[in-house]
DNA sequence: TCGACTGACACTTTTGAACAGG
DNA sequence: ACCTGTTCAAAAGTGTCAGTCG
């Protein structure tokens, strides 16, 4: 599990490309120390197989379920402290994509990224012990490409990449989110390309195999003779998109087909640490997304659970501008949209990253270390939070001040394109109406006070554009 | 013309109301 | 009256595929 004890204040940022994966297995003497906090995914291998092949995940106008769906396990809490768990999907990169010929090609530069929105599970709050007697189910998590979506559900484009973000708060209410820290993490082997149609053959078959819902696409399942008897024209419509590879995979196992692309990757299985120290190497094997890294487009983590826990991980301070770019470099991803149009003029990216991170990285050391009394609390601030078991990386600087109504007020905290995307409803009042508190920078605050509004109670909170909607 | 998208379809699983029995 | 277990229909979740749209 990695945390914000990677984004030092002194950090001076490796290429992104090479830190992101390391920096968790061997934090320093001065790292910054959290809890136990640990997160872990349920059914990774399921994941890492869809992972090997490029996972996709349909959307549709009503909403559509994630297959496989995230189900997380959960320790390190506190028993008797609340806890709420959140998700979100962020960009994998600033591209638009296509399925060309049994790959993923760039197509383009990203469409604006639409209302960001959370899915808040539906048990929260509740006790730490609540979230760790068993696993964490998201299933009822939807995605839709709708983006005039009233139901709740997490808007997504089509042809885009993105992975599922869990964000854990120590909160006794919906309320006191606002003041509360969160903890992150992501797994590298749940990123995918939502889609409306499937594309990749693999894939379908794969989900036919494994989602009960689809049983009856199964050669041996009660529905032969529909397949039997319509199959055949989808298979030709495939093979005309895809090229005649396409009908290889028809004839092959599941395994067969992980092994087509993977199959370096899948003799090293049981070589972690040295996985580990070359899989930016690596990875370009193993990642169907091998194209666009080719072109310097972008970087996958590479496939493996066994790997996920050192890397997958987050913590941080959620800010507008600053968390993004961070996510993708520390993860040895693609750049961020903003980063990229920088790369692509010239740049490396890497200017955005540094210039950006400190705005996380600067907030939690100098005041974790110090006992959780002394904190300064935000200006403005509600409820003071019992103090965590895990230090603070910060705290979530969220005014109270009533400037807006819910779902009006601006709160890009996480919108991936930052300060680019068109926020539109999600315009907020300005920085200067919230000084920022002393420990942050004014870049860090500034983006910071855009979280000023106030939860009131779930259905209400649901509305707020930081989590916009729950979905229960 | 082509690729992305939509909606109807057949199938399966899940859900919850209704009921019976203890 | 309450609880538990069973049954069954409706709802919801799947991928398929023909058609639409830009």
């Amino acid at each position: 599990m990695q945390s914000i004890r990677d984004l030092k204040p002194n950090y001076s940022g490796p290429p992104p490309s090479s830190m992101a994966p390391m920096a968790p297995m061997a934090p320093g003497p001065d790292a910054y120390l959290q809890g136990n906090l640990r997160m872990t995914l349920e059914d990774p291998d399921l994941w890492k197989t869809f992972h090997e092949i490029g996972t996709e995940m349909i959307i549709t106008k009503p909403g559509r379920r994630m297959f496989p769906h995230c189900k997380v396990n959960l320790s390190g809490l506190i028993p008797c402290a609340k806890y709420i768990l959140l998700v979100d999907m962020v960009p994998e990169d600033g591209f638009r994509y296509k399925w060309n010929k049994e790959k993923w090609e760039v197509a383009g530069k990203a469409e604006p990224q639409p209302p960001c929105r959370t899915y808040l599970h539906p048990d929260s709050p509740a006790p730490g012990s609540h979230w760790m007697k068993q696993s964490v189910s998201f299933l009822k998590l939807k995605l839709t490409n709708n983006t005039l979506d009233q139901h709740g559900h997490i808007i997504l484009h089509s042809m885009h990449r993105y992975h599922p973000r869990f964000h854990i708060v120590q909160a006794d209410d919906l309320f006191s989110v606002r003041w509360s820290v969160f903890q992150t993490f992501t797994f590298p082997e749940t990123s995918f390309t939502a889609v409306t149609a499937y594309q990749n053959t693999k894939i379908t078959k794969l989900k036919i195999d494994h989602n009960p819902f689809a049983k009856g696409f199964r050669e041996e399942g009660t529905n032969k003779k529909r397949r039997a008897t319509k199959a055949p024209a989808c298979l030709e419509k495939r093979a005309k998109q895809s090229g005649a590879s396409e009908r290889e995979s028809e004839e092959e196992s599941i395994p067969d087909f992980c092994r087509s692309s993977f199959e370096a990757y899948e003799g090293e299985e049981g070589d972690l640490p040295k996985r580990k120290e070359a899989e930016a190497v690596k990875e370009e094997r193993y990642s169907p997304w091998s194209a666009e890294r080719e072109n310097g487009v972008r970087t996958a983590s590479p496939p493996g659970t066994d790997t996920r826990d050192m890397y997958n991980t987050e913590q941080l301070v959620p800010g507008p501008a600053s968390y993004q770019p961070y996510r993708f470099h520390e993860y040895g991803k693609s750049p961020s949209p903003s980063s990229s149009v920088s790369s692509s003029n010239g740049g490396s990216g890497r200017s955005s990253f540094e210039s950006r991170v400190p705005d996380v990285a600067t907030v939690p050391e100098h005041e974790a270390s110090k006992p959780r009394a002394q904190e300064a609390p935000p200006p403005h601030c509600g409820p003071q939070h019992l103090p965590a078991p895990q230090d603070y990386t910060g705290v979530l600087n969220m005014s109270v001040a009533q400037a807006g109504k819910p779902g009006v007020i601006g709160h890009h905290i996480y919108g991936p394109y930052g300060a680019e995307q068109p926020l539109g409803q999600w315009s907020g009042p300005g920085p200067a109406q919230y000084p920022p508190p002393h420990h942050l920078t004014a870049e860090y605050a500034a983006q910071a006070v855009h979280h000023g509004y106030h939860h009131g109670n779930v259905a209400e909170w649901s509305q707020y554009p930081l989590f916009s909607y729950s979905c229960w």
